[in-house]
DNA sequence: TTTCTGAATAATCAACCGATCATTTAGTCT
DNA sequence: AGACTAAATGATCGGTTGATTATTCAGAAA
């Protein structure tokens, strides 16, 4: 039991350094320092430095998988609405993650790039959610999709540009929202025009 | 007259290069030897280096515009087709590309990164594109969209992972024109479910 | 024996320096 | 004068070296 104290210790003195100072500028043997341990001693408790890293990326995201959940399971909204949801938690969150703290972005690009099993956990758990919303979508008339994770692929992959905005575009937040908000109805309506139909008037 | 034959010499000599060695590996003295000119004298037909990779990008574009314009022009084709043949001419010939020539993804970055203009040009360009197809679309009842241009900017959005592919992501290509594909579809139709209507299978 | 330390090792990083190269310009040639 | 050259300039690049740091491990403390 103590074991996991000490790692909780280790990542919480981790995460205090890498956010103030960044991942490349701490080092093992500050991190050691702060928890009262010999820089060796980390690897008892972690095969090495990016691992911690890992650990505290995975507690946030898990965070963050926890509140899309619970979203996703309200009840009386439209799965339009949650998709519309997902996508702006989504978006609301990497953005002002990376503006409140620019260290954040590093620590994402390590972590991508050392560890793409990473990603793409994040991303498969998000397909689940949203598979989630599609199967009650059927049961409920509003969606009628047949290849669910396909379909939720598909979704992720029209909304890149909102996943890291601030990793390869300059803009704005608002701008951001507008577009992805006009995205998200043109998945949900398509371009072709429907015969008036009870469908209500989402906005944002 | 003999400006523009200068100029055309000197682009020719620049791509032989750019192609063979890269853009940051060749010099101007060396474009310059190629077209038996002194390296003070390409000054007189270009404001510098970057300037003659930006001409050769642009006469490389405009040549795709064309291809595109006249794709869009052909009559008896939905414009719900067209614009599957519009997004699938872009992957491909970025795909291509860069797959027959790694260097011309080396001059892409540096003119993205330095010429930030050039970069919207295009983009603009082929939203005018796009936005023809939507009038038309109007007109023949296929498509009724209110703002023409900020749906085509959404379109772009919806398929960045689609425009520069192997920029970010390993996928194959027949795997990325199997998403292309699905978010095409989803584009034009949306997930809600329509009521059965005169719409034909389209089919890749 | 188990837990931990701290020195040893090897990989990576950063500052430096000479070389290369884009760009300018003084001057040559026609 | 107008067209061009080639030397001059300053910025950037690539390679080297010393220092920092992740990781290991032989052994000390418990």
């Amino acid at each position: 039991m103590a074991e996991k104290d000490t790692r909780a210790q280790i990542v919480a003195a981790a995460r205090k350094r890498f956010v103030h100072f960044g991942y490349g500028k701490t080092c093992m043997a500050e991190i050691a320092g702060d928890c009262g341990m010999s820089p060796g001693n980390l690897y008892r408790f972690f095969p090495g430095k990016l691992d911690i890293a890992e650990a505290i990326a995975t507690a946030d995201y898990e965070n963050h998988l926890d509140h899309l959940r619970r979203q996703a399971a309200r009840p009386g909204r439209r799965a339009g609405e949650k998709l519309h949801d997902f996508l702006f938690e989504g978006l609301r969150r990497t953005y002002n993650r990376q503006e409140r703290d620019p260290r954040a972005l590093e620590l994402a690009r390590v972590i991508a790039a050392e560890r793409p099993a990473f990603s793409s956990w994040m991303m498969e758990s998000e397909r689940a959610i949203m598979v989630g919303v599609m199967e009650e979508a059927e049961r409920s008339g509003e969606f009628d999709i047949a290849d669910k994770d396909f379909t939720a692929e598909l979704i992720q992959s029209a909304t890149v540009k909102f996943r890291d905005p601030q990793l390869w575009s300059r803009l704005s937040l608002s701008r951001l929202e507008r577009e992805l908000d006009g995205v998200w109805k043109l998945l949900v309506e398509g371009l072709a025009p429907k015969p008036a139909r009870a469908r209500n008037q989402e906005t944002a």
